[in-house]
DNA sequence: TCGAAATTTCAGAAACTTCTGAAACGCATC
DNA sequence: GATGCGTTTCAGAAGTTTCTGAAATTTCGA
């Protein structure tokens, strides 16, 4: 592997995390090299820096783009594809929400609703239902939460993050601050 | 597969979404069968109830419990071993997202801070430092939210999850509600 | 201490994923 | 419509994970 040996600790450990974070190997290793690099990287620089064949970088490189976590780029006068990670590590942090939300979640959401739409018959499927429906609920109540944060332009979303559970505080300190946050209507007076 | 068509349809999805979640099928059925049931079950169950091997339950169990997502139970004058899952599927979120952060968040923040703590001799370097610290800042910010909140108890996290966003403005329509937040937490950087 | 019941370990088989090199394909330019 | 450069596909090899049945171990009462 032909890096600096920072960039190699950090791809080498992207690749061992890949696994993990439900990617593979090379294509953890991909992306941290394409992160670190201060400029896009064609195929075969990909192929130099880590030692892998050029088919395996073709196939990773897809899947990086399915995810949405690498960007392609035309230089002029060049006809290879070029490759990026988006720079700002926060837009990074909401494509990965969003592509982890719509593999991991969505799909358990959908079949729990199918399910809890049929007629339970016997005593056990009741109670699995209403496991089921529990299960349901939350998963909703998070999703909703997310919807509604996540299109918070960064600095904002930074200042709810900062605020993590005192804002929990607001609500029992200031009955005024409660209906404000519910109705969205009035201005807060102390 | 030995079960009401309901239970079975959830419990072959978890099998199905194990993958992705990073566990494999048999320790996904297992969970979701233990989720539903109304008893607890031993393994000999869990072996009726999905047809596999009884050495493959116990070492799903065992994965399982290093998860913390099953309990183990004993009832009286009964040698065997019944598991469950907790009922309250709060304390099964929080669960989870203590062993994903651990799994997942904690090593990468390790390996950052160790390579952080480098001298970079190269420009190469340097760049690839400068963007190691942000997504080390990033996460930063994550965890320390996350540490923040997940001490709450239900009813205060369903609220702050109930308000999503309109916290935010919060912040910007009264300056009495932003001092009252930045006074507890370092000021935001824009 | 023995034996019956339950659990765990383990080596190898089966299944699945990842990786490679070779061949096929696509497309500007001549 | 050939050439050259670059990308993708694909069959099989290599590697990894999962699963099983058999054997070993633990536990507890008699």
């Amino acid at each position: 592997m032909n890096l600096p040996p920072m960039n190699q600790a950090f791809v080498l450990h992207f690749g061992e995390m890949g696994s993990r974070w439900g990617i593979n190997r090379t294509v953890g290793q991909i992306y941290a090299l394409l992160f670190l690099s201060p400029e896009p990287l064609c195929a075969d620089q990909i192929v130099d820096a880590l030692e892998i064949s050029r088919s395996n970088v073709s196939i990773s490189l897809r899947e990086l783009m399915a995810w949405n976590l690498v960007l392609l780029k035309h230089l002029p006068d060049d006809r290879r594809d070029f490759f990026t990670t988006p720079e700002d590590v926060w837009q990074i942090l909401r494509t990965l929400a969003e592509e982890r939300k719509k593999r991991e979640v969505d799909p358990t959401l959908t079949v729990l609703r199918e399910i809890l739409l049929q007629e339970a018959a016997t005593p056990a499927e009741r109670h699995a239902q209403k496991r089921m429906g529990e299960m349901h609920r939350l998963i909703g109540q998070l999703t909703t939460w997310y919807d509604d944060v996540k299109g918070l332009e960064t600095s904002r979303l930074a200042a709810l993050l900062s605020m993590g559970r005192k804002i929990t505080r607001l609500v029992e300190t200031s009955g005024k601050v409660v209906s404000f946050a519910r109705s969205r209507s009035r201005p807060v007076r102390e």
